[in-house]
DNA sequence: TCAAAAGTGTTCAAGCTACACCCATGC
DNA sequence: GCATGGGTGTAGCTTGAACACTTTTGA
C-alpha cells in the first residue's frame, strides 16, 4: 500500500445572497456573498457527502494544472486566479475527524483507511467564469445532480475535513484581500469603485466608507482609470476602471510573492 | 512508475556574520546573519552538490513529523518552530531547471527522471538547539562531513530548485517576522530587548531604532518581564523578557493561523 | 425638484519616526 | 569621571476614520 496523492481545490465565487438567508449582522448585510461548489461522493467513504471538487494527481501533470483539469471536468471552471493553499497529510484524514471508520472498508478487509495526501489549491471566480461554467459528469455529459453551489455561510455536512479546509481558505482569502490586490479576481475587466467595495464588503462581511475606500485604492496605484463611465442608474455616473496589465495574477506558480 | 513523494526542509538559524564576509550593506550589518544546514548528495542526480535535508514520506507518519524525523536524522536539529512551506511538484523538478539530464539516469535506461512531489518545511532554531545539534550519518556515526552549514547570502551551487525554496523561505521568514511573534523562535526563553532587536535587524538587514522598536514591542502585548535584569555588562543592566506562554508557537499543524 | 450615488474637503485621533535626553552600570 | 547601552519624552509627519458637503445623473 502506497500514499496516494490528490489534488482538491477550494472554489470561491460571488453571488447574490440568498433570499431570507439567516445573517450574522444586526445592520443590513451586503446584498452578494461567497458561495462555493461542491460534488457529491458516489462512493465510500462519506458516500451521499458533499466534498471539494479534486482528483488523483496524473503522472504528466503539474499540480496546479491537475487542479485546474479537475476543476474544469467537474465543476465546468476555469478560473484565472489559481494558489496553492496547503498541503494536507494527516494520518487520519481519510476516516474523517472523530467518526468511526465507514462500514464499507471494513467489508474491504482493509483495517486501515488508505492513506491520502491532499494538495489543496484556492481559487477566485469572475461572474463571467461563473456564468460560463457547465458541469459534466463521468460520462462527459452535464451533471446538475453531483455539484451543488452553496453559500459559505450554509454549508451541507462535509466529506473529511473538507469543512476545515474551507474555513482555512476563508481565513487566507480574507486576510489575504486586506494587503494584496487579489479583489480583481472576482470582477471583470473594467469595473466600478462600487463594485470593488461590494467586493470586499462581501468578503469582509462589514461596510465601507465609501469615500475613504475611494482614496485608498487609488492611492495604492494599482488601479488605472478606463476614460469610460458608466451611464444608465439615475445618479451620477461612476468612472470605470481596470487593474493596471502587470498586476493582474493569474496562476502564481511556483511559490507566490505578496504583491505589495 | 508512480510519484514519490518526498519531505525537505529549509533550516534557518542566528550564527555569528563569518570573519571578512562582503556585506552588501555600505553602513555597518548586524553581527549576525543567518545560516542554514544543507546536505552533500551521495547519488545522482547532482552527486556532490548540496541540497536541503529531506528524505521519503513514511507510510506511518504524518508531514511535519516526517520533517522532524529527517531533520533529526542528518543535522541532529530538533527544533521547536516548524510550518510548511509550499508543496513543489513541477514536471521538470528532478532534473533541475535548465540542465541537460544526468548521464547516470540514462544509464538506467529511464528517459524520464523519477517524478518528485516535495512537500517543503521551514524551521527555526534556537540558539541552545543549534548547540546540541550533532548530524548522524547513514551508519548511525557522527557525520561532519556530508552536512554543512553555510551563511544564507553566501551559498554553494544547490541542487535541483533548492535554491529557489531557500529564497522563498527567505521571502516568507522576512514578511511574517513583520506581523507574526516569531523571532522569539531564534531565542533562548529569556532574552532582553536588545537580543530581539539583533533578531530583527539581522533577518530584516536594517537598523532599527532602539526606542521606538521598545515601545512597539510592549505595546503588543506579547512579551512579559521576568523580573530579572542581565548583569555583567558595562552598563545599565537590560530587564529580561520572555513570551506570553499562549504565544510561544510550536508547530502550528494543521494549517497555520496568522496570530496578530 | 428630488433621490441617490459619485466624488471632494476637513477634522480628529492614533501610530510611527527621528532624535534629544536622562539612567545605571563597569571600568 | 567617562563610555556605553538601557530606557523615557516629545515634536512632527503620515495614515486612516468619520462625516459634512458638492456634483451629476435619471426619474
Amino acid at each position: 500500500m502506497s500514499i496516494e496523492l490528490a489534488v482538491s481545490s477550494v472554489i470561491l465565487a460571488l453571488r447574490p445572497r440568498p433570499e431570507g438567508a439567516q445573517t450574522s449582522r444586526t445592520t443590513d448585510a451586503p446584498a452578494k456573498t461567497l458561495w462555493t461548489p461542491l460534488v457529491r461522493r458516489i462512493r465510500e467513504p462519506y458516500q451521499g457527502s458533499w466534498a471539494l471538487p479534486g482528483g488523483p494527481l496524473g503522472l504528466e501533470c503539474g499540480l496546479a494544472q491537475a487542479a485546474r483539469e479537475t476543476l474544469r471536468r467537474t465543476t465546468g471552471l476555469d478560473p484565472r486566479y489559481l494558489e496553492q493553499l496547503y498541503c494536507f497529510g494527516g494520518l487520519d484524514r481519510a476516516r474523517g475527524t472523530s467518526d468511526p471508520l465507514p462500514s464499507a472498508e471494513l467489508v474491504h478487509g482493509q483495517v486501515r483507511p488508505p492513506r491520502v495526501v491532499s494538495i489543496v489549491y484556492w481559487a477566485l471566480v469572475r461572474p463571467e467564469e461563473d456564468a460560463a461554467a457547465t458541469p459534466i459528469d463521468a460520462a462527459g455529459g452535464i451533471d446538475p445532480v453531483n455539484v451543488s453551489w452553496f453559500p459559505v455561510d450554509d454549508l451541507p455536512d462535509l466529506a473529511f475535513d473538507h469543512r476545515e479546509i474551507l474555513t482555512y481558505a476563508l481565513d487566507r482569502l480574507r486576510a489575504k484581500i486586506t494587503y494584496s490586490p487579489i479583489a480583481h479576481a472576482f470582477l471583470p475587466d473594467a469595473f466600478t469603485l462600487a463594485d470593488l467595495r461590494e467586493v470586499y464588503e462581501s468578503v469582509l462581511d462589514r461596510d465601507i466608507d465609501p469615500a475613504n475606500f475611494r482614496r485608498q485604492m487609488l492611492a495604492r496605484g494599482h488601479l488605472e482609470a478606463t476614460g469610460e463611465k458608466l451611464t444608465g442608474a439615475s445618479h451620477r455616473p461612476p468612472s470605470l476602471y481596470r487593474y493596471r496589465a502587470q498586476l493582474v495574477a493569474t496562476s502564481p506558480t511556483p511559490p507566490p510573492r505578496s504583491a505589495s
